[in-house]
DNA sequence: CCATAACGAGAGCACTGCTCTTGTATTTCC
DNA sequence: GGAAATACAAGAGCAGTGCTCTCGTTATGG
C-alpha cells in the first residue's frame, strides 16, 4: 500500500510536471503544442509521455479543463466578494474574467478560441466549462430575489419556451427572459474579451480598454434589468 | 502581350484552383490545413504550390481575406435591402452574418476563432476585416441622422475621449456613445454567433436558435438606442 | 521470492512545411 | 527567327511532428 503509494505519487508528480511544461510551451509558442518538445523539456523520451496521456489531444483536454477551472475560480472569487448590489457583483465578475484572460491570453484562446464545428467536448470538460455562466446565473437569481431587477415585458417565441424549461431548474416562476439575458451577458462577456485579445480595438480604443469594457458590461447588466 | 497574357491567365486559374481545393479541405478536415494534401488534390508536386503561395500561412491569409469579404458582402447586401427602420436593418444584417457563419462554420472559425495573441494581421486583411463593422456604423449613422435613436446621457471616462476621436471621423457632433455601442453590437454579434457555433447553446436552446439570436441582437440595438 | 505489471528509452512509420536542385517550357530581347 | 532570361513543375532531401512497437529495467503484489 505505502509502497504502491510511492509509484502513484511519482506518477501524479510526473503528470503534473508534463502539464506544467505544456502550459509553458503553450504560453510561449502558441497553440501548436508539440508533444515531443514538451517531452524534451521534461527530460524524457517522447514515447514515455504516452504513459501519462493517451494522445496530444488528451493532454490538451487536460489543459482545457484546468483553464476552465481557472476562469471559473476567478469568476466565483470575484462574485463572492461583498458588493453594493448585484449589478456591481456582475461587473466585478466580468473584470475578473477579463483580467484572467489578459494575464494568460493563450489559455483563453484554448477555451474560447477556434469554435471547431463538430468538436465533441469530452464529458470531463462540460462541468468546469459551466462555472462562469453558473456564477452569472447565481448573481441574476440573487438580484431577482432581492427585487433589484426592474420588470420588463416577457418576449414571445418558441425559444422562450426553451428558456422557460431552463428557468424552471432555478426555481418556480423565474422569468425566462432573465435566463436569456443572463446567457446573453455571458456571450457578451466572451465576445468583448475575445475582441480585445484579438486586436479588434486597435486604433479605436488603445488606452482605456478597461473603461470601455465596463461600458459594454454595464450594457449587458442593463439588458438583464439589473439596476 | 497576349502571349504573356496566357501565362498570367493560367497562373490566375491555378491560384484560384489551389484556393478552392484548400477551402474544401478546410471545410472537411478542419483547421489543420495540409499544403501537401492540397497539392495532391490539385495534382501537382507540393513544391510547386510554393510558386503561388510563399508559405502555408500565406495560403491561409488569402483564405482569410476571402472569408472577410464573404461576411462583409453578406452584411452589406442585407443592409442594402429596404427595411422599416434602422433597427430592422441592423437585425437583417445580423441574421445575414449568422446565416453566413452557419453555412460555413470553418470559414467563420478561420476569421473569428482562435484569438492568437501577438498575431499580426497582414496589411491586406485589415481592409476586408472592417466591412461588417463599417456596415453597422453606416446603419447607426443613418439612424442618428433620421432621429431614430433615442437620446441617452453620455458616459464619462477616458475611453469616451478615444471614442470621440473615432466619432469625428464620421462627422461633427456624433455622440461617442454611439460609436461605443455600435462596436459593442458588433462584438455581441460575433459573440452570439461564436457561442452558437461553439455549441454553448446545447441543452439550453436547441430548437429556436434563430429566435434567441434575434432576442440578443434586439438587446444590442436597444443598447444603441435604436427604437 | 517471483510472476506481473508499469515504466522508460529507442527505433521506426507516415506525415508535415519548406528548400534546393534539375530539367523543361515559355516569354522577352536582339 | 534564334538566343538569353525567366517562369515553372517535379523530385529529393532535411528537420520536425504524432504515434506505435519492441525491448530491457524497475517496482508491485501475491
Amino acid at each position: 500500500m505505502s509502497a504502491s503509494g510511492v509509484r502513484a505519487r511519482v506518477r501524479a508528480e510526473m503528470t503534473e510536471e508534463i502539464k506544467t511544461v505544456a502550459r509553458r510551451h503553450l504560453a510561449t509558442d502558441g497553440a501548436n503544442l508539440s508533444l515531443r518538445a514538451v517531452a524534451r523539456d521534461v527530460g524524457m523520451a517522447s514515447s514515455a509521455v504516452y504513459r501519462y496521456f493517451a494522445s496530444r489531444d488528451d493532454l490538451l483536454t487536460a489543459l482545457i479543463i484546468e483553464a476552465y477551472d481557472g476562469v471559473g475560480a476567478a469568476a466565483e472569487t470575484a462574485s463572492a466578494r461583498p458588493a453594493e448590489g448585484q449589478a456591481d457583483r456582475l461587473l466585478a465578475l466580468s473584470h475578473a474574467v477579463r483580467d484572467w484572460a489578459l494575464a494568460d491570453p493563450h489559455q483563453w484562446a484554448l477555451i474560447y478560441g477556434s469554435p471547431v464545428p463538430g468538436y465533441q467536448a469530452p464529458q470531463d470538460t462540460i462541468g468546469p466549462a459551466t462555472r462562469v455562466i453558473m456564477a452569472i446565473a447565481a448573481i441574476v437569481q440573487a438580484g431577482y430575489q432581492a427585487g433589484e431587477i426592474e420588470p420588463r415585458p416577457e418576449p414571445t417565441g418558441r425559444y422562450v419556451e426553451e428558456l422557460t424549461a431552463v428557468a424552471e431548474q432555478f426555481g418556480p416562476n423565474v422569468p425566462p427572459r432573465l435566463v436569456g439575458s443572463a446567457m446573453s451577458a455571458y456571450f457578451q462577456l466572451n465576445g468583448a474579451v475575445s475582441a480585445e485579445l484579438f486586436g479588434q480595438l486597435k486604433n479605436s480604443v488603445d488606452d482605456d480598454r478597461r473603461g470601455f469594457f465596463e461600458f459594454q458590461m454595464r450594457g449587458a447588466a442593463a439588458f438583464i434589468g439589473l439596476t
